[in-house]
DNA sequence: TGAAATATTTGATTTCCATCAAGCATGTCA
DNA sequence: TGACATGCTTGATGGAAATCAAATATTTCA
């Protein structure tokens, strides 16, 4: 399917494509809406793909409303979730800065509307507002740290202990409530902590059984012993 | 062992280590010079560290001369080999972007000397030299993408297949010789592919029975079946 | 709503690889 | 030079988790 198939354009962007994304809010308002001026705005179903691997691209993707799946194909064929986009957060960077093909595929998890600009509006952005760089490079870092570290739990924690941390990163340092919610399927669940469907719902039995956690409902989990979960 | 310690100021900085990295390169020869006076020169002997996880810092290093070893320890306090810097590659950039701490160790393994430019000289040089922005996103576009092929083969492929892969990446695309020089330590390529030495030597033996590899030397490796290596 | 499709759980079995242990090789430096 | 340390290889064993299979639960949408 090609991907000129899979995207409807939204007609006259919205502002809400810049004024939320990182990237870009903390320009002044004239300055948004120059921006707005540049970007395309593009819509898609559930499962459409705004991008594949192998494919040449020249523009930054910006996701406004809904989610993207950020997944990438193995040399030997199988799938593995590399990250979940959220309104704000940006993708396709690759491609763009180093004129190469996607390594990734980006699919919509739900209705999703994204915005796209171009590499030669982006350069031009870039000239004149030199602080967008920063915040893409401040981005890039983290995300660079963000992977070496999932890198890492890959080689040297027990798959339990992978998923302990995941249900801890979910609760966050300013953790009000115990209880988290499961941002992805227990598939894609599985994928991004390097497992199978099967052994996390072993392990989370077995947590539960350990009285470190409660299932609340199939997405709903309440932390009940943060400390000794990560102790594993 | 305080960081102070380990290194030591080099006088005068050399232009090596501007002219040579692609960050700065582009420039012109006066562009060059004027970065130059900003940079400060030092070098560290075999094992000592340029930074530590957990310290603050608010400049890039870059590598002049010699080779640095990235590595995490994780959770769990085992170690992981992240990647290894030679003459002309950077690091520091999370600290040095995002205002926080290194999540990395930066140890030298040989004799070694780097270049660092402070934030404050490097965001001068961003809005100056907008061309420097982009190689700099460029690279940690590149290093994003490294790492989460890293990551993805972690949970897709074997051990034999990470290790397949990872001499097939030392040959290259543009491979005359089919010898490859391991970088690494057995050690550390264990490390770096998520393994252990005693499984690293396992499985070279294993690939030379097959008639894929044949083992020159210690480091020293010919390849003898490249696709057959990928295939695995 | 209810049937079909999809996800989740549980169980049985197998496979891969880490770990532990010991022998061999290589390098180092007193 | 030789003794010690360090690194590499090989063997034996155990354990963690993948795979295969089947039953149950949940979601989807006609």
């Amino acid at each position: 399917m090609d991907q000129r198939k899979d995207k409807h354009n939204c007609g006259i962007s919205h502002k809400g494509c810049i004024s939320l994304v990182p990237i870009f809010n903390h320009l002044d308002a004239e300055q948004m809406d120059e921006i707005m001026e540049t970007v395309q705005s593009w819509s898609f179903k559930k499962g459409e793909l705004v991008y594949r691997a192998g494919e040449k691209s020249d523009v930054l993707t910006i996701v406004n409303k809904g989610s993207l799946r950020i997944y990438r194909l193995s040399e030997s064929g199988k799938e593995q979730l590399v990250r979940v986009l959220k309104p704000g957060e940006f993708t396709g960077e690759l491609a763009l800065f180093n004129e190469t093909v996607h390594e990734n595929y980006a699919e919509a998890m739900e209705p999703t509307s994204v915005c796209q600009i171009t590499r030669a509006d982006l350069q031009a952005l870039l000239v004149k507002y030199p602080s967008i760089s920063l915040k893409i490079l401040q981005e890039l870092s983290t995300r660079v740290d963000q992977s070496e570290t999932q890198a890492a739990r890959f080689t040297t924690e027990s798959t339990e202990q992978r998923l302990a941390l995941y249900l801890s990163d979910l609760l966050g340092p300013d953790s009000e409530s115990s209880i988290v919610t499961l941002p992805l399927t227990k598939k894609d669940l599985a994928s991004y902590i390097g497992t199978t469907p099967e052994t996390v719902s072993r392990k989370l039995k077995e947590l539960e059984e350990a009285n470190l956690i409660e299932r609340i409902s199939s997405s709903k989990i309440k932390i009940l012993d943060e400390d000794k979960l990560l102790f594993l």
